[in-house]
DNA sequence: GTTCCTTTTTGTCCTGGACAATTTGACCAT
DNA sequence: ATGGTCAAATTGTCCAGGACAAAAAGGAAC
């Protein structure tokens, strides 16, 4: 077995999301990590100490401070990554034995027969079902299993690959709708993260309504223009865990004041939650809240933006 | 109309791909890009200006140097995007008329016939010659049209959603092979283009090999676990011309490095074409050189991966 | 418990210097 | 002309260490 090579800084930015300049201010302040250096002087990172940096950006991006996973002893840090995967197995569904199944297979490398398994459930459930009780704790579960080091990273990629592979699918043999509210839906620049954002199409697809998918990084200002241009009654942004969270509330407000008032704009996904109401700006608690979302669409008789009514999911 | 935002560096740095020591360090240099400063005396960014430093962007990418560019009068700069453009457009294929409808379609913003378009012209074709003759001029006459300026960005990311769509669309209608290689597809961590790779995946899958794709940005690492994991034959990777050219010898030499020698190293895309000649890497100069190397690899017997014969598609 | 205010924490930006890797161009030999 | 070698120019990335605003935490008064 090679043994991991090490890197340098600008790569560990890349791997683990973290920043030039804050490796180099933990460096300074906290004394981790605390990277060799080349010839030149310049910081070469041991792979060790990019696992750390990986796994405690994750942790902060479900909320701990750095503060606190600096001071945390090895033991204490350790059964954090067990807690914060533990904390949210809160609905024990009906589809756990589904999503403990397509675990093992991952696991295992066995590609067939995932596809597979995961094409029987969601014939079974129904697309919608799927999504919300297989789909939805199946990303959770895969994201913890990384956590806890039961996943290595490619085996989440190729989870996540076919999970986009699947939905897409699924959507495209879908009968495009003539009559719902036209949605254009996309990401800001930045957030590189798409199921979350396909899984959303797919229950609006199913719902009826006429979706326009730019793909993830649309700029704000494209985002205008393309729903200008594609006459979107609805823009749909999601927002992931890993955005940087003091940023989510500045670009929302941005690409509310942007687009035309008669849009409605619905902010979804892990990263939006942390966002404080805003007049004009929906946001989607939860899956379900999505499709709550457009019933009050209908409901209200289109065009009716000046503030939509409160959709608090809890 | 509304008037467009201006960026701060870290948004100009996403939005155009350039780090923002290079910003700052063209700004001291050659003197553009010129920011204002906010309040904090932090720079600000005029979207006029993000717009030219993506166009420079680009084509420096395409080899241009940036002393070449900044030296450049206004009209020269905007004849150089023009011949840019001009310069790849060699052979008049048999698609050349589904291409300009195409383009037509994407900058009419008319969705649904687009995608009936596209589909005709793959029934018509089959799926190999669609890729060939079809996508990949259009892919670059797409880039094309935005270089020159007759495409917004939305509409870039429009066209690419919408191929992506349709390609793994008919992967998954293939029938998966039993007897062909194993290949494990993905992109380097920074190199976020997945178009090329389906591509290439389209084509493998219809030639029977199996193809386990991770998507875009797994790192080197994760790669050779995978490709172990997975039993892989052959790794491909892919690099657009959008990848920062200094970075592709060193990526490719330390994967080859990380995998088994009795795994095959395929490295397709623009911006592998830069890439000198290794022993144990196979250069794919076009989309054809893969179903070339999947012919040879099938022809030397599998495993002989000791100096694959040269695959020179010129 | 809630509201308001102060302190600490934390990420990002700044300047200006340095340097290695690549490319260019000049010069020379075939 | 063609090819090869070496010096000079170009160019992207790294570094140090200072600064500061936004967010979170902690406390105090209600």
């Amino acid at each position: 077995m090679n043994t991991r090579p090490a890197l340098n800084i600008s790569a560990v930015e890349r791997d683990t999301g973290l920043g030039k300049d804050t490796l180099r201010v933990w460096e300074r302040r906290y004394g981790f990590p605390q990277p060799t250096r080349d010839n030149h002087g310049e910081r070469v990172y041991p792979a060790e100490q990019v696992d750390r940096l990986r796994l405690m950006k994750r942790l902060i991006d479900h909320g701990y401070r750095p503060g606190r996973l600096f001071a945390a002893s090895e033991d204490e840090f350790s059964s954090l990554c067990h807690a914060c995967a533990a904390k949210s197995v809160a609905e024990p569904g009906s589809g756990d034995e589904v999503v403990r199944h397509a675990i093992r297979l991952i696991k295992a490398n066995d590609l067939p027969i995932l596809r597979q398994a995961l094409n029987q459930a969601m014939m079974r459930l129904g697309l919608q079902g799927f999504i919300i009780d297989i789909v939805a704790p199946l990303n959770q579960a895969v994201g913890e299993a990384w956590m806890s080091g039961e996943f290595q990273i490619f085996e989440e990629h190729l989870y996540t690959e076919q999970m986009k592979s699947l939905l897409r699918q699924a959507i495209g043999s879908l009968p495009p709708s003539v009559v719902g509210p036209r949605i254009l839906l996309t990401t800001v620049p930045e957030e590189q993260h798409l199921l979350g954002l396909l899984m959303v199409e797919a229950l609006l697809v199913l719902d009826g309504a006429t979706c326009i998918s730019l793909g993830t990084q649309t700029p704000l200002f494209d985002i205008q223009m393309a729903a200008v241009a594609h006459r979107a009654d609805i823009v749909a942004v999601s927002f992931s865990a890993a955005f940087p969270a003091r940023q989510v509330a500045p670009q929302v407000s941005q690409l509310r004041q942007l687009l035309p008032s008669e849009v409605d704009l619905w902010v979804g996904g892990t990263g939006a939650q942390r966002l404080a109401p805003q007049p004009g700006v929906v946001v989607l608690a939860n899956l379900r809240g999505a499709l709550e979302a457009l019933e009050v669409w209908r409901g209200c008789g289109h065009g009716d933006q000046s503030s939509p009514p409160e959709l608090d999911g809890r």
